[in-house]
DNA sequence: AACTATTTATAAGA
DNA sequence: TTCTTATAAATAGTT
């Protein structure tokens, strides 16, 4: 936060990085005793340096009583921590994620007819699970070493795999847009069709409309065609 | 921080004391995921309010692994950090992964020289199993919704997360190229200059044979050229 | 470790 | 809650 904006990512100057450790590690914990006093919260934090070196901090009582109560209250509380802050949070429209979930899985039970979903559904698992296998293997790869540690050869077996990903997503990704396109077709079709009946019926009125005009001579023929035509 | 300097006491007003609350909590973690990532350091935050409401961040692995780590530092040598119970071990599959664990831990050993090497591999074997446990996490939410149900918005995520890493992966492959390259560079620069300095040495040689010829004719001195070249 | 120029965080107000 | 804004605090780069 001074002479310079700072970038979100790995400082690589050693000593860069050590005096940025040390000064941000005593800010990191000034704010946690603050925010205790001010607002009357327990914190615990604890930080280990690259080295593994443990700095710790608990606001009230002995971090081991601070432990304790987090195994109380974590259990019951399950639903995601949302700490992940290497993958971008899952994103938050989930309004339209989920209708747009509902509305995938309806169009797929009615499209596929041919095959048992029970089966179809094992299957998918299978494949599914193949997937994840490879995906499994790629992060261990990714993460179990780090990208600067690694051989030529074993960065592109991963690469051979992200490509396979990013293939198999895209073709997923064009397969919903193509049902999506395909879907849209129909209901263009099926409105045509309504639009060509509602024409005929129109046209149909209007002459029925002229024939009593006709024979009884009312006065306001164009009065009841101008109804008609507000369809 | 602002518009008033701050007393470091409980702030008794509710409403503001909540407001605060809020507004430092969330600078807090910023701080934290911060300090995390630009440090390479290991961090866990949790955070009870007055009311005994929970919040929590783990920067890497889960706060269970990071309790576990944190119990170990403190006490010096605990049992057993007792094998992660959410995701039970990856099936082995991989001789490759394994064997590049190893590596990694006898390389880490073999540099670091200030500490107990047994400690030191434990605590390595525990982070690394930590990164696992990241892994399969990141993975469950990338592939938690199968990829034929993923939603166009999620695949669109997914994709991104991928292409970022193909392009971290063919940069870090293009470093090593680009640094072999160099290395033969260098290195033919050495055999370059070598090599002159050889045919300097032979054309020298070659004059005094010449005139160690002329002095006492001797008959070979096209052999003793040969075996010179022959460098 | 100290010193600033800046960036960030945030208190108060809307 | 959320946004804005004036100001306090934190801190990156330097000495």
């Amino acid at each position: 936060m001074a002479r310079g904006k700072v970038q979100l990512k790995r400082i690589e100057n050693q000593v860069h990085r050590q005096v940025t450790f040390c000064k941000r590690r005593a800010g990191l914990l000034k704010k946690a005793k603050e925010l205790s006093v001010l607002c009357d919260a327990e914190i615990g934090v604890f930080i280990f340096s690259a080295h593994g070196k443990l700095y710790e901090l608990a606001t009230k009582g002995t971090m081991q009583g601070l432990i304790e109560r987090y195994m109380n209250s974590s259990r019951g509380a399950q639903p995601e921590p949302a700490a992940m802050e290497t993958q971008p949070d899952p994103p938050e429209d989930s309004t339209f994620v989920s209708s747009k979930l509902v509305f995938l899985i309806s169009s797929k039970t009615a499209t596929d007819k041919h095959q048992e979903p029970a089966q179809d559904t094992k299957e998918e698992i299978n494949m599914l699970k193949q997937e994840i296998e490879v995906l499994q293997k790629g992060l261990r790869y990714m993460f179990g070493a780090r990208a600067e540690e690694m051989s030529l050869d074993e960065l592109l077996v991963l690469e051979k795999h992200l490509e396979i990903w990013i293939y198999q997503i895209r073709s997923t990704k064009m397969d919903i847009l193509l049902k999506e396109i395909q879907q849209l077709r129909n209901k263009e079709e099926i409105l045509t069709a309504a639009n060509q009946h509602l024409h005929d019926k129109v046209e149909e009125n209007a002459e029925i409309s002229n024939l009593a005009t006709m024979i009884t001579n009312f006065p306001q023929p164009l009065t009841i065609l101008n109804e008609i035509f507000q369809y």
